[in-house]
Parts: structure tokens; sequence; C-alpha cells
DNA sequence: ACCACGTCCTGTCGGC
DNA sequence: TGCCGACAGGACGTGG
């Protein structure tokens, strides 16, 4: 389940492997892996090769690669279960196999998108003024970006009519956030997911997102994390945050603070994780 | 305009 | 032993 930094890894090895290169060939061997390409899975190949890498970008979750001779990018989301691996020529296609890359070099290896749950995809798109590929332009700023608007969010949180972990997890207030990274940093901040964002004071706000800096930072420092073993980054060695979760996935282990048993929630078809002493819900 | 929820997908795991 | 349901969840479309 690639958040923030997992994806800030595999841009990394994007950049490292990719960058550069003028692609040859691409083979589309799952339509789903392009769903977000309307016209489809041999248009993507047919508009893609001859074309020249830039360097990877990366707002949130999404990654996309500059093509360095048009004013156009390729967009990827891994999704639940996607992986960019650079691979060997020789080296045989991997069971979920979705998308190609060949390129007209030497280097012998090729790109491959390989994703089991086909969640993920890739596509081609025209570029905002702003560089941005133009159907992410509604996606926020992520807060490990620079030019992330802390006062802009904080207000954006009163305005709200929500829940505080229903607005970390809308990409158009905030993005890279997923769940694993919510219930890490509402743990930290000693807040309930169903807490209402109109209660969010300014310092509260603060604190809270400066936690969330904090674990996608440490995640970043660890190389990624990984809690699912279908999870690999570029060059496909699977990274591994091992033990530092303090939340998610923690059901009735103690909280790290108190002793708690810790609890699980089942929370908009998933889950939340939160220790029931630290972590008090709202009153109704 | 804002907000909530169902849906897509495949593999694993645990219970009966 | 084998079947079946629950679960994992990001982003988008739809309906309120």
């Amino acid at each position: 389940m690639p958040e923030l930094p997992e994806v800030e890894v595999v841009r990394r090895g994007l950049e490292r492997w990719v960058a550069g290169r003028t692609v040859a060939e691409v083979e589309v061997l799952h339509p789903r892996a392009v769903r977000r390409h309307p016209a489809g899975g041999a248009d993507f190949a047919a508009r893609l090769a001859g074309h020249r890498f830039g360097t990877a970008m990366r707002r949130g979750k999404y990654l996309w690669i500059p093509l360095a001779d048009a004013d156009a990018s390729v967009l990827g989301h891994l999704g639940m279960s996607g992986q960019l691996l650079v691979q060997p020529h020789e080296a045989p296609d991997e069971k979920h196999l979705r998308i190609r890359v060949r390129f007209d070099d030497a280097r012998g290896t090729e790109l491959r998108f390989v994703d089991q749950r086909t969640f993920g995809g890739l596509s081609l798109h025209d570029n905002t003024p702003d560089g941005l590929p133009d159907v992410i332009a509604h996606i926020a700023r992520d807060p490990l970006d620079p030019a992330f608007d802390d006062a802009g969010f904080q207000s954006a949180l009163r305005q709200r009519r929500t829940t505080i972990k229903r607005a970390l997890l809308d990409q158009s207030l905030i993005s890279g956030v997923g769940n694993i990274y919510a219930d890490e940093a509402l743990w930290r901040s000693k807040l309930h997911y169903e807490r209402p964002t109109a209660t969010m004071t300014r310092p509260r706000s603060a604190e809270l997102l400066g936690h969330v800096r904090d674990v996608m930072n440490a995640a970043l420092a660890a190389g990624g994390t990984s809690f699912d073993s279908l999870y690999v980054n570029v060059n496909g060695e699977s990274g591994y945050f091992d033990r530092s979760l303090d939340a998610y996935g923690r059901e009735d282990e103690p909280c790290r603070r108190c002793g708690t048993p810790m609890r699980r929630r089942p929370w908009m078809n998933r889950s939340s994780y939160f220790c029931p002493r630290c972590q008090r819900p709202p009153r109704p």
C-alpha cells in the first residue's frame, strides 16, 4: 500500500534509471492498467514511442515522467499493489506484468509496470502551464512540498463539515496521506478519527500537520515502508519500515504510550486503529 | 458546492 | 479437505 514515502522512493528510482532514455516500444498487456488513458492501450503505446523521458516528478501519491521533447507526461499511480520495476530484458515476465516499456539504448533493461490488484495504472496527458498533467490539477500539494500552504489547510479544515480522518484522506485538501499514515498521525496527535474538523483549532491543526510530516519523513528515512509483500520499489527491492508503526495494524496490542489495548473499528470499507484512552471519541 | 458512500480488483486467511 | 466470506484500500462517480 504505497503512500507518499514509498512513491517518493520509486520516483528516485525512476530518476536514476530511466531519465534521459528514449522509448522504443510499449506493450500494454492489460487494458485496466491504462484505463485513465481515454484513447486506450494502442494509442498510449503509439503516442509514447519515440519520446525521451525527463526527470520523474511527484505530487502526493501521483508520479509523472515529463517527456523531454513534448509538453506532455506519462502519469502513474501505484494504487494498492503497483510496482515499477527496471528489469533486464531476459528476466521472466512477472505474473501480473501489465505494461512493458522498451528503450532504444543498449543498457539491457526495460521498465515494467506490475500490478496484482490493478488499482494503479499509467496514462499520457498534456501538461498544464505549471507542468502538471492536466488530470491531476485538482490534487492538493502534499505536506512535504515546500509550497504547501499550512494556513490555508488549517482554515479549510475549520470550514469543512466533516471529520478529521476523512479530511486527511481527501486528496484535494492534502495529498499523499493514506489510511496507514492517517492513523499514525492521529495517534501521535491524540486525536480520535471522528473528531469534527470544525473543532480543529490552529494549534491543534499545526500539531497534526507536524505529526503527518514526522511520520512521512521517518518512513522516507527508512527507505519507504511496506506492510505488504506486494510492494517493491523501482529496482525490485522490498522496503520495510520495520516495527515503527504505533497504531496501524496493532489491534489488541498495548498502546505504546499508555498500555491500553489498541482497537480496530470498521470505517469506510477499511479500518481505523486507535487507542481508546489516548484518543477519546468526540462528544456527540 | 459540499459531503458520503459504493465500486473496482485479486489474493490470502480463518472459520466451519 | 474444501468452500466461502472478510479483508486489504486509493480515487472516482454518483446521489443526496
